[in-house]
DNA sequence: ACGAAATCTCAGAATCCACTCAGAGCCGGC
DNA sequence: GCCGGCTCTGAGTGGATTCTGAGATTTCGT
């Protein structure tokens, strides 16, 4: 909670403290970045007039960090101009002064709610599979979509990590028909290609382990 | 307000407008489902018993397609069950008939008051989509109208910013009966005319997903 | 060091899937 | 009742994906 408000501050954090969250309160924009930057909140209310860093800026800030918690705009700041601005700057919600005790509760629990089941993430090595979206998230942020075909095979591979799967294991695990046994090299191959040589490990005369990303 | 006697609909109407409020009066359901439809009301008093659409189906219609106004039910239909039916179909609040003329303009005001700042910035990338007006915020501040459909749809998928929606999922969520499966193709495509070829992003095998603006 | 087996690489054919868009039907406004 | 926007259908197109198969390369036992 960042919120310069002697008064309101204290209040709010005693609230949210009640419904059973774990609350930290930063009464300046500059104390907000840096507790921001070293703890990793599940979401973050912040007032936008502050002093020290201002809220816009102090929300942009996170964002080019790459900070991936949840922001809510909490300010008297009330026009559609000022919205979007707040939400341009990265924010996820935004609720205008004066407001019901009730609302921000219940945008808090959809912030959230939000947050975690944005994302099913295999870990793998340094990087990830999101198996929502298809994609291999490398150990540098950067994602690459895969194909059908090429998601499945390393979903079976990453769900179990140190596990070595057969080529017949892998066949009939990810291909329809009965293709050609050569149909998982291939596709390791395409794996590869795509996240690195590492993304998938060959255990000579047995088969494939996931590698690392 | 969605009321067909031709005495008590018009009444109503002067009695609200005196107040200061902008009434529109629809006479049966199908023209109240319309309206309700193409115009960002505040709030919306529905009468029950109703020709063409009855006012139960009316209002969960409106709450399907994700309409956001305050509901308040009048009504000669004044049981507990009755009641419970009409706030499970989406209302906020029920009058029973004969009523106080203070007690509605009460309820109305408070109707109005509570659903002044419900959500209706919905972020986008660098824009909004504005859910009491129906149009797309660009990131450049340019507003671009969207007709119905493409609004609900669009509506879906940034309620939910980082889920993938299947075509049928979005299929039966946005239209009707059960029209072909290609009719979200098609609206996609409609909305990246619209807003840009970032609008919207394709999973292949799997749907949509929300994109930026 | 040699050969055989295993694995890797990759071009090309077949197929699938999403995109695009014209046009028909509908509905409300004038 | 006519016009204009909205909704929905359906089909053509092209790019992405899947799969085959055939060398090239690596690995390992001897």
């Amino acid at each position: 909670m960042v919120e310069d408000d002697p008064e309101l501050g204290p209040m709010l954090v005693e609230l949210l403290a009640d419904e059973g969250y774990d609350v930290t309160l930063a009464a300046d924009g500059q104390r907000g970045l840096h507790l921001a930057l070293t703890t990793a909140y599940d979401a973050i209310v912040v007032d936008r007039g502050l002093p020290a860093i201002d809220g816009l800026d102090l929300v942009a800030r996170l964002r080019r960090r790459g900070v991936p918690a949840g922001v809510l705009f909490l300010t008297a700041f009330g026009t559609v101009a000022d919205r979007v601005a707040g939400l341009d700057a990265g924010a996820e919600d935004y609720l205008v002064k004066p407001f019901e005790v009730a609302e921000l509760l219940a945008r808090v629990r959809a912030l959230l709610r939000r947050h975690r089941d944005a994302a099913d993430l295999l870990p793998l090595g340094g990087g990830a599979l999101d198996t929502h979206r298809r994609v291999a998230v490398l150990a540098g942020r950067r994602e690459v979509p895969l194909s059908g075909r090429e998601f499945e095979l390393l979903h079976v591979l990453a769900a179990r990590p140190r596990m070595v799967f057969g080529r017949g294991e892998l066949r009939s695990r990810v291909f329809e028909d009965a293709p050609a046994e050569s149909i998982v090299d291939t596709y390791v191959y395409y794996l590869r290609r795509k996240l690195g040589r590492d993304a998938v490990r060959t255990v000579r005369g047995i088969g494939y382990q996931a590698g690392a990303l």
